[in-house]
DNA sequence: AGGTGGACCCGAACGC
DNA sequence: TGCGTTCGGGTCCACC
């Protein structure tokens, strides 16, 4: 599913391609997409935007608007977003598409494909001045950037039995530790994005091509096989509700 | 207040 | 074969 690297892989191809473009038309054709709001009414609302910058907070995706209001994508599971320089029905696209969710069509002649296979995902519009507010309330510090310290991670996890790596509480971590973690947390997302992310199924870049970070990974998909630093069999269990593979030694 | 588990979805994998 | 069942996972939310 797509995660940060994934998303950031989709602003930096997305970028070039909308900023300065004005919407001139937006059909957003399931009602899930922009629940509660109606999904026609939405879309009528952004015809006319002009795109000032696509940026990224967290697995967001902010498109803003010269209006000062901005459109809101996550991506969650399956989450796609496609353009297509000469237009729909261009590069191979399948026509008749049956997970096609919305379509944006920009001043350029290009169109902005989004595909959600299961329908997950959301968009958002928000009034100019909410974005803030929206998002601090719900993501931590950016991880790579600057405010994103060991101290500070040390300060969110401290006191908290919610287990990091299995199956241990991140309360006790050691600043040694946490130097670590974080460490470890930018090296993994780093590596993700100068791989444009990781395609297991669904995710695609902008242009349909794929990631190719899943063919790094070292325990995802290798309950049983042998670990490649020690060879100690990975292990699979659940953490916290989520499928967790991890080398015991 | 922190932690857990269900809901939301649907295709794939699995069992018979 | 084809059918029914189970699984998974980001985030929100109800519940303990």
């Amino acid at each position: 599913m797509p995660e940060l690297p994934e998303v950031e892989t989709v602003r930096v191809r997305l970028a070039p391609a909308l900023t300065g473009r004005r919407l001139v038309a937006v059909d957003i054709h399931d009602e899930r997409l922009t629940r509660p709001f109606d999904p026609d009414a939405v879309g009528a609302s952004l015809v006319g935007e002009q795109v000032e910058a696509v940026e990224r907070r967290g697995k967001y995706l902010v498109v803003r608007f010269e209006s000062g209001r901005v459109l809101l994508i996550h991506l969650r599971m399956t989450g796609n977003v496609l353009h297509r320089p000469d237009g729909i029905g261009s590069g191979g696209a399948p026509e008749d598409d049956p997970h096609q969710r919305a379509v944006v069509s920009l001043d350029d002649g290009s169109d902005v494909i989004y595909r959600d296979v299961r329908r997950f995902g959301t968009w958002l519009v928000l009034e100019p001045g909410e974005l803030e507010t929206y998002l601090e309330s719900r993501l931590g510090e950016e991880p790579l950037e600057a405010a994103f310290t060991p101290r500070g991670l040390g300060r969110r996890l401290a006191g908290r039995r919610a287990p990091i790596n299995p199956p241990r509480p991140a309360g006790p971590l050691t600043a040694a530790e946490l130097r670590r973690l974080h460490r470890g947390v930018r090296d993994a997302l780093a590596v993700g994005i100068a791989r444009q992310g990781s395609t297991l199924r669904d995710y695609r870049l902008p242009d349909g091509t794929s990631g190719s970070m899943q063919k790094e990974f070292k325990v995802y998909g290798r309950a049983g096989e042998p670990c490649e630093r020690c060879g100690t069999p990975i292990d699979k269990i659940r953490a916290g509700g989520r499928g967790t593979s991890y080398c015991p030694a």
